[in-house]
DNA sequence: TTTGCTAAGTATGATTTTCGAACTCACACA
DNA sequence: TGTGTGAGTTCGAAAATCATACTTAGCAAA
């Protein structure tokens, strides 16, 4: 991913401007002030209203419509959950095509840890069986991935 | 990537919250209603104020405070440039650290080109030698990824 | 050297969103 | 019956967005 100034591609794409590549549609769902964070908050597994709210710092009435707007958008679900011992409370949690936004949530993190930051990673991403250390990268379309569910997450 | 409820992810991560992974800077700079549409438009190799504005209908004092914003931050570099014939003009590009949002960018096109619309992708990302497809995933961190200016894109 | 054209911004007032603080409501437990 | 907790709602002030009109700079033809 190093490339100077003009490449081959800066100059054949100027016409593709407009096409619609489902990029305009998931920014408008997706890049408002707070969502991304929420979605984050969702993929760390926080559930409750208020914890996400203490957590990004987003105004509750904020919150309540985003939440709202991302329900109504299949990609969070609200359900009920259950601490034991305590009373039954309202909780989102991803869906099935909100979790595939992780890829995003990823890649972004990967940018702002190098460009924002240090250049330190807070968050180390590893293959939860063999340890190896794991990055979101632009490959080959027959490349096996690695799914959600064997990831590792460590805070460093 | 399918994965479904309740992984040991979910479980392990509630700590993570607040943790500062660069994500929470990236989503201040790049998460701005528009903002990551007139870096698409830079991929694409549009440079030109009203030719931005003209593809993704953003107000003209919107996309002022924006471009601002992005060369202050050197995602974009204002430089002249020139047409044959034709007089020079401010024109906005990419630096190296604007271009590797490519992944992110990559990344939020695949997705809303799966969930968003009939599931079929609008660009096509091929390897400009060889012509096989490429995708954005999770991968061992030692595999080797395609480099930004081997790309080549289509529209479908 | 004036007039006209093009393209990059500025200015501005109306509209929309956000913000934060206070308030409500439902439920559990003592 | 009262107290606490957590998920929202309400509401007025502040900030951001929007559309439209205006300004400015460079160049070229008259």
């Amino acid at each position: 991913m190093s490339n100077s100034g003009e490449s081959k591609l800066t100059k054949r794409l100027a016409p593709v401007a407009k096409c619609d590549c489902g990029m305009a549609l998931a920014s408008e769902l997706l890049l408002e002030k707070w969502t991304m964070l929420i979605i984050r908050e969702a993929f760390y597994g926080v559930k409750r209203f208020d914890d996400i709210r203490e957590d990004i710092g987003i105004p509750r009435s904020v919150l309540t419509a985003r939440l709202k707007h991302l329900v109504e958008n299949q990609i969070l679900e609200k359900k009920q959950y259950q601490v034991e011992g305590a009373r039954a409370r309202p909780g989102y949690v991803l869906t099935a095509k909100g979790r595939e936004l992780s890829l995003t949530i990823f890649a972004l993190m990967q940018w702002g840890d190098k460009h924002l930051k240090d250049g330190q990673p807070a968050i180390a991403l590893n293959h939860r069986d063999t340890g190896v250390p794991l990055k979101v990268a632009l490959v080959e379309a027959n490349t096996n991935d690695v799914d959600l569910a064997e990831i590792d997450l460590t805070v460093l």
